[in-house]
DNA sequence: TTGGATCGATAAGGCAGGCTTATGAACAAT
DNA sequence: ATTGTTCATAAGCCTGCCTTATCGATCCAA
C-alpha cells in the first residue's frame, strides 16, 4: 500500500550488491529482521519479485537486475542533490544576476567581473544595466538577486550594505580650466547638461543645484555620461560626474576637471538584495569583494 | 539529521509548482502543516533555503530552481521504476534465457522461438543448446531461466512440467526397409550409433537395449543425429533417433524408418524451471505455448 | 486606522511505520 | 542426526509523520 521510499531503494542496491541480508543489513547500519522487513514491503508495494531466495543464496532476478540498474542511476542522482547543496551552503555557486545602474556600471563593473570570477571561478555572473525604478523592480520579483546603485534604496523588504562614496566633480570645457569652480549658485545660471530621466545620477545633481525638475526641462539631456563629457568638450555646457568615471571619460575627451568647494556634492553607492535571499550571506561576502574592488586603482 | 526522503522530493516538487504552502499540501493530499514541516525538515536537513518566503508568494529561490530540475528528473525515473513493475507483472518482458538438449533443438526451436516472438513481441529469446548435465547446471546457478530436456529431472529444487512424449524409431539402411523390425536382443547384435557421451539420447537408447556404458565404447559416436542418420545411409550401421527428428533428417538422407513393436522406446519431454524462479508464472505460460508448437506440424 | 481575510509557522497529540531483539523454519554440511 | 547458517516471523518499543487547533504577519477594504 505503501510508496516506494528511497531507505528501500538504498537497501535493495545494497541487498543487490552483497547477495546477503545480513551483510546488507550490515552494511546499511540496520538489522537484517530490518532489511528483511522493507525488501519484502517493496516486492509487495510493487508487485513483484525482485530477488530470487534460494538455500544459500539471495540473487537478483531477471526484473531485479532491470531495476538495479535505475535504483543506482537514481541513487546517484539524489546523491548528486545532497552534494549541491553541500557545496552550495559554503560557497557561492551558480547563477549570480546582479543589475547595476549606468553611472556605475562602466566603471566598477569590469572590476565586478574579474574578480568574482577570480574569487569564485564557477560562478555564472550575470550583469544587467538599468536605472534604479526597474533595477529595484526586478529585485523584488526575484528577477535579480542583488543590485549596485546609490543608497538609500528606501525599500523596508531590501537589505542595503554600503560600498563606497563618491563626490561629483564639475566637468568644463578645457578653456575655462583656470575660472574660478562656480558654487551652486553659479552653476544654476550655466548650461547643464545632465542625464535623461530615471536616472538617479540626474536627480542627486539637480537636488545639488537645488534646481527642480521643471526649470530641468530647459536642460540638454543626454544618455550617458559619456555622451555629456564629449558635449562638454564641443563647449556646448557643463556637467557633473561622479568621481568613478573620471578616469575613463577624460580619456579620450578635452575637458577640465575641477572639485567643489566643500561640502562636495557627493552620492554613496551601495548594494541591495531581499533580506528573504536564501544567499543573503554569500551576498554579503560578494559586496565584501566589490568594495575592494572598487577601492582598487582602474 | 534525518536523510531525504522521495516523500519530501515529492511535496519539495508540488511546492515549486504550486508556489503555494495550501494548495501544493492539498495536491499532495496532505494538511498545510504537513507540507510546511517536511520542506522545513528538508531546508534543515540540507542546509539550505530552497524557497523564498514572502508576503504573499513562495518562490524558488535560485538554488531551489537548480533542485526543482533535478528532483524532477528523480522523481521521473522513480515513477519510471514503479510503471516498469506493473508492466512486468502481467505479462513476460524482459529477457527469456532458455536452455535446450541437441536432440529436441533442431526440431522444436525454430519453432518455439517464433511462436514466443509472435505471442510477445517485446521478448528478448535466448537460445542455449548442451547436453543437459550443463542446463541443469546453469540453470541453477540463474544463468537460465528455463530448460527443455527430458523427463526427469530429478532436481528437487526444479519444477518439471511435461511437453509431450516421443516414441524413438529406427533408423537403417534403405536395402534393410523390408527386413523384419529388431527387438531389443536383436539390436544388440546390430552395429548401433550412437550419439557422443553426455547426451542423454544416448543414455536413453542403451537403457531400451539394455545396454551398459562398458558395452557403448564399442559402438560408433556421433556428434548430432545428422551425423548418425547420414552414416545409417553409408550403410556403417543403424541407430534410434526421436519421433520429431524424423521429418528433417530424412529429408536428404536415404534411410528406411521403422517403428518398434510395443512396448515402443520413448521419453518425455519437458521444460524445468527454478521454483524459486520470480517468473514461475509466466514460464508456466510458456510451457504452454512450447506445448502447442511441439504439437503442431513442422 | 482598523477589522477581516489570507497564508504560512508553530504546538500538541495520536497513530503508524520502522527498528530492535528474540525466535522460528528451512536447508546444508558434517 | 545434529549443528550451523541464513532468512522469515513475531512482539514490543519508539521515532517520525500527520492531524487539528492556533498564532502571527501581512494585505486589503471599509
Amino acid at each position: 500500500m505503501n510508496n516506494l521510499t528511497l531507505k528501500q531503494l538504498r537497501y535493495f542496491e545494497a541487498l543487490s550488491r552483497h547477495g546477503h541480508f545480513g551483510r546488507a543489513a550490515e552494511a546499511s547500519a540496520i538489522s537484517q529482521p530490518a532489511l528483511s522487513q522493507q525488501i519484502k514491503e517493496m516486492e509487495e508495494s510493487l508487485g513483484i519479485e525482485l530477488f530470487e531466495r534460494q538455500a544459500r543464496q539471495v540473487r537478483l532476478s531477471t526484473l531485479g537486475e532491470e531495476f538495479a540498474v535505475r535504483v543506482r542511476e537514481i541513487l546517484r542522482a539524489v546523491d548528486e542533490l545532497v552534494d549541491l547543496a553541500r557545496a552550495s551552503r559554503d560557497s557561492l555557486v551558480g547563477r549570480l544576476r546582479i543589475g547595476i545602474i549606468p553611472t556605475v556600471a562602466p566603471y566598477l563593473l569590469p572590476r565586478i567581473v574579474s574578480e568574482l570570477a577570480r574569487v569564485n571561478p564557477a560562478l555564472d555572473i550575470r550583469m544587467r544595466e538599468t536605472v534604479t525604478p526597474k533595477l529595484l523592480a526586478e529585485l523584488t520579483e526575484g528577477r535579480l538577486d542583488t543590485a549596485i546603485l546609490a543608497l538609500p534604496a528606501s525599500e523596508p523588504s531590501l537589505q542595503e550594505t554600503p560600498l563606497f562614496d563618491e563626490h561629483f566633480v564639475l566637468v568644463r570645457p578645457l578653456e575655462d580650466a583656470e575660472k574660478p569652480v562656480p558654487n551652486r549658485e553659479a552653476l544654476k545660471e550655466m548650461r547643464l547638461l545632465l542625464l535623461e530621466e530615471g536616472h538617479c545620477f540626474r536627480d542627486q545633481a539637480l537636488s545639488f543645484c537645488n534646481m527642480g525638475a521643471t526649470r530641468a526641462r530647459e536642460l540638454m539631456d543626454g544618455s550617458s555620461l559619456s555622451t555629456l563629457v564629449q558635449m562638454v568638450s564641443a563647449g556646448i555646457g557643463v556637467t557633473l560626474i561622479p568621481e568613478i568615471a573620471v578616469p575613463i571619460e577624460t580619456r579620450s575627451a578635452a575637458v577640465s576637471i575641477s572639485r567643489f568647494e566643500a561640502p562636495q556634492p557627493s552620492r554613496r553607492i551601495g548594494m541591495v538584495w531581499r533580506r528573504t535571499s536564501p544567499i543573503a550571506r554569500q551576498l554579503q561576502e560578494v559586496a565584501k569583494i566589490v568594495q575592494q574592488a572598487a577601492s582598487r586603482p582602474a
